[in-house]
DNA sequence: TGAAATTATGAACAATTATTCAGATATAAT
DNA sequence: ATTATATCTGAATAATTGTTCATAATTTCA
């Protein structure tokens, strides 16, 4: 029998440092919070995505353009366009039958950035 | 026939905004660094590894003890720790059987600090 | 109203990715 | 040497994800 009532853990090796770990849990941001944080970095993770997030730097644009400016089909461009603004990062203005895209947040620049700082600091 | 040149496009629509399109082309950042970009960025997209990331923020911490915090299995944390310490996020330091894994660098909290404010700020 | 153009969307497919499983390596202790 | 422990690794599986294709929705213009 189990020295604790906890559940069977899918961990199958011994604690090694009990009180790093309960240091660790107390200090750690809560689990929920770090689900949306890795929701949030999935988004930057996509080539495509990344450079409609740069191309947004310079201009809005509309989706033909951007469809245009990195070569592939409208239909995929949209529904990337649709994740980025789903997660907050794009926003969008119509004008007639033409739909604007604008970056929709001021910290976008500055996670491109360190992530650009980090990649450029290859040894 | 087409008007010029360049092969076929993907893209099925026509150009709206040439100036605006050629203005973007020249502004942004060379479509090899957009790439590694999208793979940085990948690391931080699951949320095993931001896991793995948050708590190693309060300490350095052993394969065991990290499968242990998160109940999930020793080999498994140990193909995520591949993944970050390839993407140079973690290192490790060997003393005897255990493996302590570590951050490697000061970018990290950063950009997991932006992504926070970013989250945070949901309406 | 009808046709053309732009964008959006659902389903299918292909590709990628995380985890599990089984077993290998390496170190320490007996 | 043998055993036990901690970690690593390759292959298989399960789940997720990006793109394509076909089509719908919306707006403009004739």
């Amino acid at each position: 029998m189990a020295e604790n009532n906890i559940d069977f853990e899918k961990c199958d090796c011994n604690v090694i440092h009990e009180d790093v770990i309960e240091k660790v849990k107390e200090e750690m941001t809560c689990e929920e919070k770090l689900n949306d944080l890795a929701e949030f970095f999935k988004v930057f993770g996509d080539s495509t995505r990344i450079k409609i997030i740069c191309a947004l730097f310079s201009s809005e644009m509309c989706v033909c353009d951007i469809a245009s400016l990195l070569n592939m089909t409208q239909s995929a461009i949209s529904h990337q366009l649709r994740v980025l603004k789903q997660a907050r990062l794009v926003k969008n203005r119509k004008d007639g039958k033409v739909v604007y895209y604008s970056l929709d947040d001021e910290h976008v620049q500055k996670i491109f950035d360190q992530g650009l700082v980090h990649i450029n600091e290859r040894r």
